[in-house]
DNA sequence: CATAAACGTAACTAAAACAGTTACATATTA
DNA sequence: TAATATGTAACTGTTTTAGTTACGTTTATG
């Protein structure tokens, strides 16, 4: 369980939000996702900073959607708490100066690698909140 | 530098022996990749089992392309060496059977990441080691 | 047929990434 | 002013990863 849910448990989070449609704490929305409600604060900051989410601090606070589901998309999301994550990672040995494709091959391939992420995130565009709330 | 890089040097290497054209040992590719032997055999190895390359034993052994190069694409190596890593993966928290978004939201969402996750591969299957290969 | 040289693989290590947790400061409402 | 919420720093245990050592197995070749 080491690989990086935190786009999925965002999603997970989000749709509650949409799908109840008022204030939640960060309590309650951890006993949905069954985890801590400092993993739930932690990765609500960030949508808050993408302006995804609205938190509101003190007695009576929590979270609710700063958007329409139906203008939310999965990338949205992804961008807000994946930014500086590669899809596919290049390999970060050191260069061998003698030979051209050590010189040469992660640039080539990374020119690849981009368009191929280009195309994920493009597909996750064309998703809204909403639709996924729609099938709960 | 946890995250997964094997799949560029895979990359890596599959390039430098289509470069050389030349049988090679996994001691040459690991001065190339500037890590250890072992670890050039070991991804050699999974690389061997889905036929894309040759390994041979004993003394002047090595590897060679067990095919073209212009018959070998990115999606290839990538499921020859990622098969079972998920591009994004799902959070695994147990579900709360009280809450509807808790029990239906990964189905919702695995199947759009599925989907997305195969329009990234169809983009990698249109790039053939060759084209690598050639800009070296 | 002996030896050298290569792959195959098990077992271990160190470093990094993660989710989860505790603790507490800060903010807000009633 | 007391209660209750978020914000965040610091720490922990687990898992993944690349790297490493060691050694068995295979094979070409003198």
């Amino acid at each position: 369980m080491t690989s990086n849910s935190r786009f999925s448990m965002a999603v997970h989070i989000m749709t509650a939000l949409a799908f109840i449609g008022e204030k939640m704490t960060s309590e309650v929305l951890s006993n949905t996702v069954n985890t801590n409600p400092v993993v739930i604060r932690r990765l609500l900051g960030e949508l808050a900073r993408a302006g995804l989410v609205r938190a509101e601090r003190g007695k009576s606070g929590g979270f609710s959607l700063a958007r329409n589901a139906k203008s939310i998309s999965l990338l949205d999301i992804y961008r807000a708490v994946m930014s500086d994550v590669e899809l596919v990672p290049l390999h970060e040995n050191a260069e061998n100066q003698k030979c051209a494709v050590s010189c040469k091959v992660r640039g080539a391939l990374s020119a690849h690698l981009d368009r191929a992420q280009n195309v994920y995130e493009r597909e996750l565009k064309k998703v809204m909140l909403a639709d996924i709330e729609k099938t709960m």
